[in-house]
DNA sequence: CTGAAAGCGCTAACAC
DNA sequence: GTGTTAGCGCTTTCAG
């Protein structure tokens, strides 16, 4: 069971050809005819023979390596799914996938980067674990790189991030249907991509129906459930309180779910609430379900992957994208009509 | 700016050396005198050396890549940290991490771990993101590997969990100082070692305290929020009902909270409510914060990696251990004396 | 269509 | 102490 690791020589010799064959076969290069190509792949399988990734990329100068560079794996409980999505794509296509966390510390970030150029990544995904404008390190320069739920400034550089407007106005949207007019929004204070396009989401979706904006329903505070609670309840505490709230994200909402609770309000009977993250662990335990916006992680994964392979294979469409992915309502029980 | 890339010969007709010169000097290695190997040190910064990994590892057999095999880093929030711990700590080792995740499918799984094992990982850690008892890949037999969140029954493999039954242990010694002595368990019905470990844990910490276990105050639910919530509910109908709750886990936690406040009970006024997994995007939103034990899963990232780097280097202590790490409590407001 | 041979960039015997 | 040299296992011209 032990046995030896088997190399391409020995193919050859069972094969009873040239080593040169056996490469040519596996990989498909060269000028073989099918019959011998299947029966150089059949003594290799017998064989269970697997190549050196370490030798075949010395010498092709493709490690099939993706450096996969993140500010933060884990602190952020959604951060998971893109490298997921990210992981899946790459098996795909045969490559796999190095990473390397810089817990924004550029000194950590830069020796990461430097590992993995020594290990000759053949491209880099540098993602961030929420929308982020980004300037690229310097060490990158030359290398191929996709942006992953980050933006940055220069054009020939690929990147994906959440469309944001959009999210905002698929949850207005929702309001809007069920009848709501007086919508507030918690909203946030740091300055993120999010932050503006979550609120101009939310003005134009006001703005197409004709709704007036009206700044004294529309709060700004922290992105975590205690500040959110209390900027929910001075909206709740309006004289003309609005019937429906829409939540930066996840956490916000539920602090406005606990605002609800102290103002005696029941949702969605007296108050209707939707929000941004689809966060399982919150949204699927507030009672009743948080209806939410996903952002799509796992597609924005898959989607950095495909672009690098593209432009490092750059057969045609290699020209760099910058794209906004559609973020799709989840829709759970904590929205109905207005209260009358 | 865009310079060739320099490699060790270019070094050694810079620092006016042979190669191996150069490689001894970076490496350790050799018979040099001081004063050559600082010289070529400064020579090969000043040139912008980098070594290729490939190359280096294609020759000396060891790639200085470990394999990262997981079950799933995404679906569970807690995930990320083992990763970090295990990633900073091979940085710290100049190390670095290739992953793979398999999805609770063995057959991605094992053409995940055939990547890793054709680019010569030098060893591997395989992870679960919950403490399970797994049957190691007979793909892995031979390769170096340390269990992290997991436990086998061979004796000859490393291993790291949490230690459940004193998690539980310590939740409970909280809520006893704080004088409950009607505790009620809201367990959860998995097959896992946490199911066995932390109920053991809370009949233990009961029998040192001269406490007669009650079968009645002892539920078992699905370990989330909803069903949780279900159980508390009925232990806080009895008519003498607990003054105490010891949650399985933050989720069912979650639910108690819900329960208590359809009972109209205060926390920690009426009710304490302690439990484990210390995950702050629950934890550290509820109203009142909830006490929680935290489960060391930096640490045992870390853990690993310093385990699979004394068994690869085997110098001396290279004997597998199989350890049980500490859950230290983390102290909000959902602990009070018991109502009088 | 197939094979011989020259390296990829580095390390490790073994000489000097 | 320091240098020469033979590969690591594979891919890739370049001949046949």
């Amino acid at each position: 069971m032990m046995s030896k690791r088997v190399g391409i020589r020995e193919v050859a010799a069972a094969a009873g050809v040239s080593v040169t064959t056996v490469s040519h076969s596996l990989s498909g290069g060269g000028q073989l005819s099918d019959a011998t190509r299947e029966r150089v792949k059949s003594v290799a399988e017998g064989l269970n023979y697997a190549p050196n990734r370490l030798a075949s990329g010395l010498r092709s100068k493709r490690s099939q390596i993706i450096g996969f560079v993140s500010d933060e794996i884990s602190t952020t409980p959604y951060a998971g799914n893109v490298l997921l999505g990210a992981q899946e794509a790459a098996a795909a296509n045969d490559q796999v996938l190095m990473v390397v966390n810089s817990n924004r510390n550029s000194k950590v970030e830069d020796r990461g980067i430097e590992a993995l150029l020594q290990h000759r990544v053949d491209g880099i995904i540098y993602a961030r674990m929420y929308h982020q404008a980004v300037e690229l390190p310097a060490a990158l320069s030359g290398i191929p790189t996709v942006l992953l739920d980050a933006s940055s400034d220069r054009t020939d550089l690929s990147s994906v991030v959440p469309d944001e407007e959009g999210a905002a106005r698929t949850a207005m949207a929702h309001l809007l249907q069920a009848g709501h007019r007086r919508i507030g929004y918690l909203g946030n204070i740091d300055d993120i991509p999010a932050t503006r396009g979550r609120l101009a989401g939310y003005r134009a979706a006001l703005a197409e129906q004709g709704i007036a904006y009206d700044e004294s329903l529309v709060t700004a505070s922290e992105s975590m459930t205690g500040p959110g609670r209390d900027a929910a309840s001075r909206l709740l505490a309006l004289a003309d309180r609005p019937t429906a709230l829409f939540c930066f994200n996840d956490r916000i909402a539920m602090g406005a779910y606990q605002a609800a609770h102290l103002a005696s309000l029941e949702i969605p009977r007296d108050l209707s609430i939707v929000s941004i993250d689809n966060f399982e662990v919150l949204a699927d335990a507030l009672l009743p379900g948080l209806t939410s916006i996903a952002l799509p992680h796992y597609e924005m994964g898959r989607w950095a992957i495909e672009r690098l392979a593209a432009e490092l294979a750059d057969d045609a469409d290699s020209a760099p994208q910058q794209i906004q992915m559609p973020c799709p309502l989840v829709l759970r029980q904590s929205v109905g009509p207005p209260p009358r």
